[in-house]
Parts: C-alpha cells; sequence; structure tokens
DNA sequence: TTGATAGATCGACGATCTTCGATATATTGG
DNA sequence: CCAATATATCGAAGATCGTCGATCTATCAA
C-alpha cells in the first residue's frame, strides 16, 4: 500500500479526485490522535531517531499500543523506521512533512503537490 | 466550547499539554474525512461563501450529512457560518487556515501558535 | 396565518478506532 | 542452543464516527 503522503492532494487543488481526497483526509487521521501529536512533538524535538521504549513513558501507553500509533504515522508516510539490532528507531520523513505544508498551503493551488 | 484551533499547538512546539495536544488532534479529525476534504477544496476554490445546497450535489451526500460535517469543520474552527435569508453560507476562516499552516511547520517551533 | 422551503437536530445502525492482554517474531548474550 | 529482551501482531472490548430517515426550527411568499 502506498503511503497516503504521496497520495494526497492540495487542499486548493484546482480539482480533487476521490481517491486523493481518501488519501489526503486519511494524512491528517493519521494525526487526529493526541498520542500521535505527541508521538510527532516527541521526535520533532529530538533532531535524532528514537526508539519506541523511549516513547512509552512519555505517552503513558502500555507497548502494543505505542506500536499501533507509530505504525499508522509511519504507514501514512511521516515517520521513518529504522532497525538497529532489537532496537526500532523512528524519526521524522521531512519530505512528508514538506508535503504537508503544502496540502495546507492555500496559496498553493498551483503547487503540484498530487501524485496519483 | 473553544474552537479547536484556538487551542492546538505547533507540532515541533518546545512542549506540548496534553489539552493542546487534544486540541491539535481534533483540528486534524476534523479534516479526516475525505467528503470535508472536498469540502474545503470546493470553498477553496470558490473564492466567496457557498450556500449549503450549493455543497449536497458535488458531495453526493444527504442534506444532514451535509450539515453533519459542516458543523464539524464550523466546530474546528476552519469555517465561517453566516445566515443569509433561510440559506445558510459558509466560508473559509483564513485566520485558522493560517493557524493551521503554523501547526506543521517544523521550523516554526518558535512561532507562538498555541494560546491555552 | 398558512404553506413551502432550507437547514439543523435526533435516534439508530454499522463501521472504524483506541486500547489492552496474550502471544508471536526477531535479535542478542551466554 | 537457550534464555532474555525489544517489538510486532492478534483478538477482543468499549468508544467514537459517518450515514441515513424522520423530525424540528426558522424564514419567506402569498
Amino acid at each position: 500500500m502506498l503511503a497516503s503522503v504521496a497520495c494526497c492532494a492540495a487542499l486548493a487543488a484546482p480539482e480533487i479526485s476521490d481517491q486523493e481526497a481518501e488519501a489526503t483526509a486519511e494524512l491528517f487521521r493519521s494525526l487526529g490522535d493526541p498520542h500521535r501529536v505527541k508521538i510527532v512533538n516527541l521526535l520533532a524535538l529530538s533532531g535524532e531517531p528514537v526508539c519506541v521504549c523511549e516513547l512509552i513513558e512519555p505517552l503513558g501507553l502500555g507497548q502494543p499500543t505505542v506500536s499501533h500509533h507509530l505504525k499508522k504515522l509511519t504507514d501514512a508516510g511521516l515517520l521513518d523506521r529504522e532497525q538497529r539490532g532489537k532496537w526500532a528507531y523512528f524519526s521524522l520523513n521531512s519530505d512528508a512533512l514538506r508535503t504537508l505544508a503544502a496540502v495546507v498551503d492555500l496559496k498553493g493551488c498551483a503547487a503540484d503537490v498530487d501524485c496519483c
């Protein structure tokens, strides 16, 4: 499955297909949970990749739940996952965040955000 | 209830409270439906306020459902509602969209987005 | 005032989501 | 090879969401 950030369209795009609307909505939905907002915030503040075990305590959630949220963000294309031994490190995908910024930019009508 | 766009925090804010994380998530959740993405797109393309009855056909939804989606976007603070006789006109709130752009701007750590 | 029309609200149903405990997988150290 | 550890996946329970038909409210025209 393609990451939704790779298929989304700008909010002000001259035309939006059903597929693009769904991908764009899914991108926003991936940020539509307070714990996932906190994950993105923690990754943004730490300039470098962060291990799953370092996220469990600040989020106050069980390990399976943290994995679940990380998977949602990764599937959306916002996060990159990197295996280091038995640890999994996650970091923000800056390209995806640039795309997100273009999606919400109303002056970006002409910007070629969609790619489906 | 305060609009979530008025309480949200930047993704890269130096610190995010539970309340700000919830408001920020709710703002994204309000855009986390393909029909609501289309509504914002239609309002962005039409420079001027749009009547509810003009949205029903392009969305292919029932009138109560369109009202429901418009209420979600309005509650989030993204849309303004204006009564004109027996018609209700909706338009994008450009301040809210500017805030949204600041929320997703990772270089906006210093920007004072939160206000709770 | 009465009838018509626009829009909002209500109640219900099915689908999706968040969360958890239990378990499976994979990697490391001995 | 075995035990320990980190993470992912599974299955279930409860909450939330999108949608609809029915109904309520408000405005206009006659």
